[in-house]
DNA sequence: GATAGTTTGTTGCTTTTGCAACTGAAATAT
DNA sequence: ATATTTCAGTTGCAAAAGCAACAAACTATC
């Protein structure tokens, strides 16, 4: 989310010549990592969607984040609590970079262009991520499932410049990151497009007014 | 959350000569600081406690984050959205500092102490930032009430390392903050209660078990 | 120490949400 | 090409949450 387009156009020149990093391939529904404290885990997403998914003890899941190209995420930027288990899925074949935050200030042995453009782009990079929770929040923080729905849509629509959206999403696991029932959810779609607020078709939602 | 011991330490320091950044003093109740687009604002709460509010037009009330002593907050965290104001606001007397996110990789003047640890200290205080909306996204993902509170309880506890723990708002606040209705909260604080889960005295909240 | 304003605590009622279950359609795997 | 799994769409019913309103307790403030 306002993503800059500028940002992590350094990642593409990447050629794996950076001793500190690895990179690692996946296919569509295995785990890329799992949270957990004190690795200090620091990854990018270089190609691929991938979610961040909890699952807490009763089996409710929820999705957290969800990362396209160039996304960042890793424990470090986690303090886990016990109650749940948190781990990044690929929703598709992916391509992620690994390291650790601890290496990030070192100097690697070949002085690689990457790695020092990436100490350069790191905080552009992270303060990209708080914005982007600060919009996750800005929906959470909406009581009602409809609300949240508008909102979410909303918030797709002013980023694409468009009245009609195409949903990143399953209806499935939108519920999930709106944190609502999916049954529920549905029924408010549907009053939605009955009282003329939206129209749908498949996962492409038009705002409407 | 989370918050590393000497991260910020070197605020103390600040002397007044930077001469990009500038100090204020607001009293309780006032308005730090209302987020607008494009000025690129970054704030530093040096001392005092502040909240971060949202409006929407139907006169809901949200909190969205909570700022005590070190927190850093402003519009350069957010890319705003139409439906709603934001604003900083004062809950005891607060002294706060301002600069642009713009300003911060220039040399001040006097090539000021403050102005390079501060740049130095940058990232890791946006890395902390972002564990500390995690935390919050982790608490407005629970689905019902009742896990909310226990959620945010057991957060709370860890970070004191202590079962009883003192809330930093008025339940009033609380409910906004966890985006629940008040008299709902109010309704299971009490259930917790008498279901022996949590002793409550004032804003002391005992976790039992 | 009287008064105005805020916060807490509570309740009846209504609306919304969650849960569970099932169907048909679509996608994926074999 | 067919079987299997996932996803979309619905529904009835039960549980939870929101709304509104009010009294009591607590806090400034004059």
């Amino acid at each position: 989310m306002n993503k800059e387009l500028n940002i992590g156009d350094f990642l593409e020149d990447f050629s794996s010549n950076c001793n500190l990093a690895q990179r690692k391939y996946f296919k569509k529904n295995q785990v890329i990592t799992t949270y957990i404290q004190k690795r200090n885990q620091v990854c990018i997403l270089l190609s691929g969607e991938a979610d961040l998914v909890r699952y807490d003890r009763n089996g409710g899941r929820a999705i957290i984040e969800h990362y396209t190209k160039n996304d960042m995420f890793g424990e470090a930027f986690y303090s886990i609590t016990v109650n749940n288990e948190l781990s990044v899925e690929a929703k598709k074949s992916c391509e992620v970079l690994f390291f650790s935050y601890d290496n990030i200030f070192k100097k690697c042995k070949n002085n690689c262009k990457f790695h020092e453009e990436l100490t350069n782009n790191l905080l552009k990079m992270v303060v990209n991520k708080v914005t982007a929770l600060n919009t996750r929040i800005e929906v959470l923080t909406k009581r009602t499932t409809r609300e949240k729905l508008l909102s979410y849509f909303s918030i797709l629509s002013t980023r694409t410049l468009s009245r009609t959206i195409t949903l990143p999403f399953s209806l499935t696991d939108l519920a999930d990151f709106l944190s609502v029932d999916r049954s529920a959810m549905m029924r408010e779609i549907k009053n939605l497009k009955d009282e003329g607020f939206i129209k749908k078709a498949g996962n492409k939602i038009t705002l409407v007014y």
